[in-house]
DNA sequence: ACATCACAGGTCCTCAGACAACCTGAGAGG
DNA sequence: CCTCTCAGGTTGTCTGAGGACCTGTGATGT
């Protein structure tokens, strides 16, 4: 057995221990201002680098923030529970919803400002969701999402692919399930090439208008699929 | 000076980053062990104790861990931390631009589903947006988010609750700063209030195009002010 | 009376040095 | 081959110092 588990844990980690618990318990609520760096020295009975290293372990995590000459600064409470997991638990119909409206208006502006390099990635995620397309579903599905993705990637807007990475779990999950329950691929001969086709050139050619309304009408019928189930 | 008279950020923010970098791009995979401090300290060209501040707040997003006599570990390379907090690191005109396209859909589909009770959400917040107006700046933000989160909310998808509420954080930081930065309530001597009185109005009546174009309207507003910044 | 400005105090930021506690690997000894 | 010892390197902690920055306060001028 390893006896170094009974040894006392760092001084630094007690701190941030004790400190995390003065936020999350509500004792300092969000956008209160957290005693100076010695007078929680005092308080706690360390070193000042201790709590120094103690508020900075805490602004990692995203509970406090320090502004140099006016001080440390509560700016959550809670962990910030994982909202990727929470889609996930979500109705897939509601975050469906959501994704056409953030990805549509995210075609629209990738039609505005995509690059040469872009247009490169959009045309190779293209061929290999062709290609895909006799393998198997889940397959066939993460080769439909990177379309999507690279259309999402040409906004040029980094909280914007951040923001539908936490997507793609959640549609992953639920799109497998759906081409499996319904069959879409048999119902469909050509897999929806031409919708993915037509998006990738309205893109291209920067039509804004043509590549929101051909993603829109893509998603609104899987959509409507959705509801059937 | 290894980085310049200039100081931008802090340079514990600067070398986190750098050290995060590192290990999200790969160069240090999980398992590997860090150089060591007075190494770190050598190469970044700062001192130990920032380099040791910069490594726990690494710690404290769940990257590495430390271990006294052994070194500093990869314990994760995947940023494993909450979106809410990436949002709060992000460009404030990137995280703007993406709550623009994300809201003005929002209003546009609670036009065309609110309840009753949604139109008096809308009123009450709009109405305790007007008081904020005489307060501090936070309350005055805080009001002022709280009346798009009720128009968020008659959307009724619950989806897009939990996604405007990971947004709540980042634009209530970088809005409080541009009140202060900008005093834009003394340039509008009524706070936004036709703007937002406006929107209530037209989700109210159930006027889908002209929630959107006011909401559009205001939002893009505010956007042009924060690139000027 | 109001607006503007300088300033002092408090706060965080950074560095340097010192010593303690601890882990690891190499080598001595059995 | 196994065990023990130990030296070197590493993280942990504290102290002291000075710089940079923010904020409220009071003096000053209009």
């Amino acid at each position: 057995m390893a006896l170094g588990t009974l040894r006392p844990s760092p001084l630094v980690e007690q701190a941030t221990q004790h400190l995390r618990e003065q936020i999350t318990g509500g004792h300092w609520p969000v956008g209160a201002r957290l005693p100076g760096e010695n007078a929680l020295a005092k308080t706690l009975g360390v070193g000042r680098s201790t709590v120094r290293e103690a508020l900075r372990a805490l602004a990692g995590a995203g509970l406090v923030q320090a502004r140099q000459g006016a001080g440390v600064f509560v700016i959550a409470t809670e962990p910030a529970e994982d909202w990727s997991a929470r889609l996930r638990r979500s109705a897939i119909g509601d975050v469906y919803e959501v994704r056409m409206m953030v990805e549509v208006q995210a075609a629209r502006l990738a039609a505005v400002r995509r690059t040469d390099a872009d247009v490169a990635a959009l045309a190779a995620a293209l061929d290999a969701r062709r290609a895909a397309g006799s393998g198997d579903d889940a397959a066939f599905v993460d080769a439909d999402i990177a379309v999507h993705a690279a259309v999402v990637a040409a906004a040029g807007n980094p909280v914007l692919v951040d923001l539908f990475a936490e997507f793609v779990p959640a549609l992953r999950q639920g799109l497998v399930e759906l081409v499996r329950l319904l069959g879409l691929r048999e119902d469909d001969p050509d897999h929806g090439d031409a919708a993915h086709a037509a998006l990738v050139d309205a893109v291209t050619r920067g039509d804004a208008d043509a590549a929101g309304a051909v993603l829109e009408a893509e998603l609104r019928q899987t959509l409507a699929h959705l509801h059937r189930v």
